[in-house]
DNA sequence: CTGTGGTCCTGTATGC
DNA sequence: TGCATACAGGACCACA
């Protein structure tokens, strides 16, 4: 599940092998994943062929590759989108949507088992996109302002979780790194953001950071073959989880249970001594 | 404005 | 052995 480490490692690694490259041929195997171009799969094809690109960039979990003429390819790799760099007579993976040949020879290929995923050009696009205007920055960010951020969370009865989820506030997190950052944190998901102090939200997005760079530094989450780095190599931070993924091991600071509830239409992970659940209802009617 | 729940997708694991 | 169901979940959207 590709959260901000893992698509910044896919943008690390398109960077070194895409920048300065030109498209000589775009070919679109599957419609569903450029179903947001205005002009479909032929359209795509088109107004991607010929164009060079520059350094990848990066919000959140939002990938944009800019073309020199101030364009961009807009990209998110949704549940299990993946990057690869290949030779083009190498075995074409079974759930390949598009190909990209470029002008030194290698091909790029997007692939994407569930198609959660997807890609559009973006005119105008290579600052930054306007379709990802509403995305907030990450915490990876020069822009990326803790205080403001930490107060906008304290502004809402909504749980910290759902909160810390909504990419409108800040971006990057996923339900991995969510359950990581509030294991860190001792913070239950349904503490409602007004009811955190100041100085415990600051430490709560301190987290964040601090669990994403190490991820990143190991090259990413990596429970399946969802989630490569371009080369098809997986990370290594699944060693490194502390809550998610742990129902019924022991808590690594108190020893109890972790246990896995229902969240969102997901599972939430959470150590039942350390991250209480709070007393009062969050939004609560009465 | 806020909060909630449905939808899109496919592959794997599990249950009967 | 086969068929049905649950689960994984990011982003978006309809609706109350």
């Amino acid at each position: 599940m590709p959260e901000l480490p893992e698509v910044e490692v896919v943008r690390a690694g398109l960077e070194s092998t895409i920048t300065a490259r030109t498209i000589t041929a775009t070919r679109v195997l599957h419609p569903r994943p450029v179903r947001s171009h205005p002009a479909g799969a032929d359209g795509f094809t088109a107004e991607t062929t010929g164009r060079t690109f520059t350094t990848p960039r990066r919000r959140g979990k939002y990938l944009w590759l800019p073309f020199d003429d101030g364009d961009a390819m807009l990209a998110h790799l949704g549940m299990s989108g993946q990057f690869r760099i290949n030779a083009p007579d190498d075995p074409l993976p079974r759930n390949t949507r598009v190909t990209f040949d470029l002008s030194d020879g290698a091909q790029v290929r997007f692939v994407d088992q569930r198609m959660f995923g997807g890609l559009s050009l973006s005119p105008g696009g290579a600052e930054l996109p306007s379709e990802i205007s509403h995305i907030a920055p990450d915490p990876f960010e020069p822009v990326f302002d803790p205080a403001a951020t930490g107060a906008r969370l304290r502004r809402s009865n909504s749980g910290i979780k759902r909160l810390l989820l909504d990419q409108r506030i800040v971006s990057g997190f996923g339900n991995i790194y969510v359950d990581e950052t509030l294991w860190r944190a001792r913070v239950h998901y349904d503490q409602p953001g007004a009811r955190l102090t100041r100085p415990r939200v600051l430490e709560l997005l301190e987290h964040g950071h601090q669990v994403m760079a190490e991820a990143l530094a190991v090259g990413g989450t990596s429970f399946d073959a969802l989630y490569v780095n371009v080369n098809g190599e997986s990370g290594y931070f699944e060693r490194g989880l502390q809550a998610y993924g742990r129902e019924g091991l022991p808590c690594l600071r108190c020893g109890s249970p972790i246990v896995r509830e229902p969240f969102m239409n997901r599972s939430s992970y959470r150590c039942p001594t350390c991250q209480r659940r709070p007393r009062q209802r969050p939004a609560g009617r009465g």
